[in-house]
DNA sequence: AATTAATATCGAAAAAATCGATACTAATTA
DNA sequence: TAATTAGTATCGATTTTTTCGATATTAATT
């Protein structure tokens, strides 16, 4: 392909092979077996000049598609080479989506602006599936959380708050979280794995069907409870987020506080490595606080 | 390309590897051969399926567009050696194309459908050049017409005819070319080969600036008979092409008739022999002649 | 006729691709 | 726990392909 594209614009067999970097015969010859193969010639050599014929021009034509193709498959793959440039495909449970993401991606596209982040927001059990399958190379999930052949890194921890609404406020204003009232408690939908972080930290069971209804995201669990319906356990970030309504109380827990671990997660051996450690730097510094040993857990 | 997307499919070193009728060891090696090149993995070998990185994915893509572009481009090269299938590039002189084309066009597309022609008007010498130079693979030209490491096959003869307007007609009917009157015929422009073979017709000389206004196309010398300048030959297919001006008389010419031959120019070895062969047949038959013994004109 | 300037061809050497056999690894079965 | 199964990786030998250098060939020029 390099000998007609490069035949087609010198016109002379010596300047082409200069040009390819090979000898004047190799080229002649991977012409001849071109037009060999083809059965047909792509060149006509004239005396003082060489043209192509019809054949020839669309076959340089296809040549140079060929050739472009296989540059930019090469570049992409240097381009990945360097961290945080290309694709990466980042998994995030949905408790944490829109909260932590606003606060992040606008500095994370500003510092590799050739990163091409693909974001896959599901439970934590599939995000770990999809880890194990190699369809996703890092996600953002909440610990504690058992998974196999698999390094977690930490990132932040974060405390939960009571929301409840205005006037039922328990007493004291700092609150046990083991003197909840279960009935009152409402939760998500299960496979959240803050649900079951709350039920954790209110040492309380999970039981099937504990409530006729349940919330699919904590936009409408928090309206729940401003309608009066119940309380819940809120993780800092979405009260920081702003937007809560009016008449709900957030109050905090004695200590210790209940709360939720927040961090990485990677296949041991990933072939992303570099680019989830170069992930894990940047959010660390947003946070303010590096941990430099990772967690591995093999089977 | 072939193991990448084989494997990208089957999802297993050895189902591609028969599909791309290598072993498996082969498959394996070529593989690992490119992701040492890209110096990072394409693939993540699963220990129970194989899922491919992101790089991966995209290395993938690329590689099927390359096989695209490749299978289309010996698929064209393939079609191209049944006759009158690809492109054919075809010149002809502008007092035949207007003419004979509307007759011929129609049934050479429905006859052979895959044919791709290229049409080249412009006047002989030109159209000689570019034969030499392998800007055209064949050309329509009138004879006689002299050029060097050429061949000529004949398609057919016609007649010219005298046009003059209505009233100015020379006695008797039957017109002789040589007694023609030099100061009334009107020629086409420089270059035409018609004007040489009209003038060769009635013995006259070429003379520069013969007259203070020549027509460039043949619609618009009939226009300047019609309009009494003067008087012209023109060849039978014009005139059985119709569209004539009512007030223009054509007049046959005595025994024997002056007249141009038709025929088509190739190079001698052209790489588009069969196409052209074929091309001779078309044409022939739409004439009902037939000549298998072509005219060769080696330097 | 000699020279020049270009492409084609040939045989040898170097490089690459392929195969068959086997090693390795993880999962499954006895 | 050991044997078996099913998959991929690796190794050395062989075959195939590519490349080169030298030379033949050809046509144009001197």
């Amino acid at each position: 392909m390099e000998y007609i594209v490069a035949l087609n614009e010198k016109r002379s067999f010596i300047e082409a092979a200069d040009h390819c970097n090979v000898t004047q015969s190799t080229l002649s010859a991977g012409i001849k077996e071109l037009e060999n193969i083809m059965e047909q010639p792509l060149f006509i050599r004239g005396r003082k000049n060489i043209t192509l014929t019809a054949l020839g021009e669309h076959t340089a034509e296809s040549a140079r598609t060929i050739l472009s193709a296989t540059d930019s498959m090469m570049a992409r793959a240097q381009d990945n080479k360097s961290p945080l440039c290309g694709t990466l495909r980042l998994g995030i449970i949905p408790t944490i989506a829109p909260y932590y993401l606003p606060k992040t991606l606008p500095y994370l596209q500003e510092k590799y602006p050739k990163l091409e982040l693909e974001l896959y927001e599901d439970f934590s059990e599939r995000l770990v599936e999809k880890l194990r399958q190699g369809l996703i190379d890092v996600a953002i999930i909440a610990f504690p959380y058992d998974a196999e052949d698999t390094e977690t890194i930490h990132l932040f921890e974060e405390p939960f708050f009571l929301a409840c609404p205005k006037g039922k406020d328990p007493e004291p204003d700092v609150v046990n979280p083991l003197g909840l009232d279960e009935g009152e408690l409402l939760l998500l939908e299960d496979g959240h794995c803050l649900t079951d972080h709350a039920l954790a930290a209110c040492k309380l069971q999970k039981r099937s069907g504990r409530k006729a209804y349940s919330a699919s995201s904590l936009a409408t669990l928090i309206q729940m409870v401003s309608s009066g319906l119940g309380m819940t356990l809120l993780p800092e970030m979405v009260i920081q987020s702003g937007n809560l309504p009016d008449n709900i109380s957030i109050l905090p827990f004695t200590d210790p506080s209940p709360g939720r671990k927040i961090g990485l997660i990677r296949k041991l051996n990933t072939p992303k490595y570099q680019d989830t450690e170069e992930l894990y730097k940047c959010l660390s510094s947003l946070e303010g606080t590096l941990d430099t040993t990772h967690q591995q857990h093999a089977k």
